[in-house]
DNA sequence: ACCAAATATCTTAGTCTCTAAGATTTTTCT
DNA sequence: AGAAAAATCTTAGAGACTAAGATATTTGGT
């Protein structure tokens, strides 16, 4: 490639596609706000069902340990998801203190027609690239994924304000599950 | 391009990017909570003056209207934001009842401070592709934002729960400054 | 020029979420 | 078995957000 004037130089490039990615990233946030508004959830709500859908079930303390919020905050947003018909809380049989969130299948087409025209914008977005091409960008998202959740963990790691210790070590004495038995 | 078995069909490669850009989407929103928390901010108050780094100086009320929040949350978002030193109030010489908000350009140090590791991570990972590949990326991602932006705005244009009328209607009469001349 | 309506922001009361800490049940370890 | 650890729930208090009202300024009609 040119090295010179026209075309812009790879420095150029980067600092582009920092910025591109800085501000696609806020607008990825106001859509994710957009949505949760739509159906009707608290965006926490909503990111938590978001994590559901896409990692599969999990037991609630995983739950906080990925948001980065105290279990008791958890109790609430898991409510709120039962409430709604989001999630269901199931038994986890080989620990009854444990309790596994899992989304309700059905719901997913509730949020899916909120996706449809969302995604098919971005189908025929796609429709400007070459198999190739997509297969390049697919590869960039992917390994964009794995670099943010890894600056996530980073920052979490290091940082002042974080919400519940590292897995491990509680500050003093949890408690209790609803189950009688 | 092969159209059979071992490589990915054009529709394999669809629906690939639409779970990719759901899985981004996610981790993006874990980030930036991240961010927040290691800023001290709550994540409406970072979203906030994200927007205002990315769209620059803008008054109060579109703010409000940028991100949905109400005339009064958005006094406190302002509030928080100034009293962290991220942004100032400025007086509009056109109109003594707006208030023009505006990003403290130190405070883009301390932000930027804690994208280093991130802008790094990133310049990495751009450095397994060429030129060319990286202009298609970055203009798959030029449009996928304003795809994005679009969808927002018809969530927000039928969506039941907006939380302000859509600029120009409203409900009842709103009121008063906080200058006093 | 004047007055009413519209507009921009701020303020306040009440609702709801989040954290911190404690409570309760179950599991693990010695 | 008994003590410590672990998972979730509960509760009290802090704080953000909405709805509605308050106040200052501008606009528009007459």
């Amino acid at each position: 490639m040119s090295v010179s004037s026209d075309l812009p130089s790879r420095a150029e490039l980067l600092r582009e596609m920092l910025w591109a990615g800085r501000q696609m990233s806020t607008s990825t946030i106001m859509l994710h706000q957009a949505v949760a508004d739509r159906l009707g959830l608290h965006p926490t709500d909503h990111k938590c069902a978001d994590l559901l859908h896409i990692n599969g079930p999990m037991t609630a303390g995983e739950l906080a340990d990925l948001t980065g919020l105290t279990t008791g905050a958890i109790t609430g947003v898991i409510d709120r998801l039962e409430a709604a018909d989001f999630v269901r809380r199931e038994d986890d049989p080989d620990d009854r203190r444990r309790v596994i969130v899992r989304v309700v299948p059905k719901s997913l087409h509730r949020v899916g027609r909120l996706f449809q025209s969302l995604a098919a914008a971005m189908v025929e977005l796609c429709g400007h690239y070459t198999d190739r091409e997509l297969a390049t960008i697919l590869d960039f998202m992917t390994r964009s994924r794995e670099v943010a959740r890894q600056e996530t963990m980073k920052l979490r790691q290091t940082g002042p304000s974080r919400k519940r210790e590292a897995s491990g070590v509680r500050r003093r004495r949890p408690a209790g599950p609803r189950r009688v038995g």
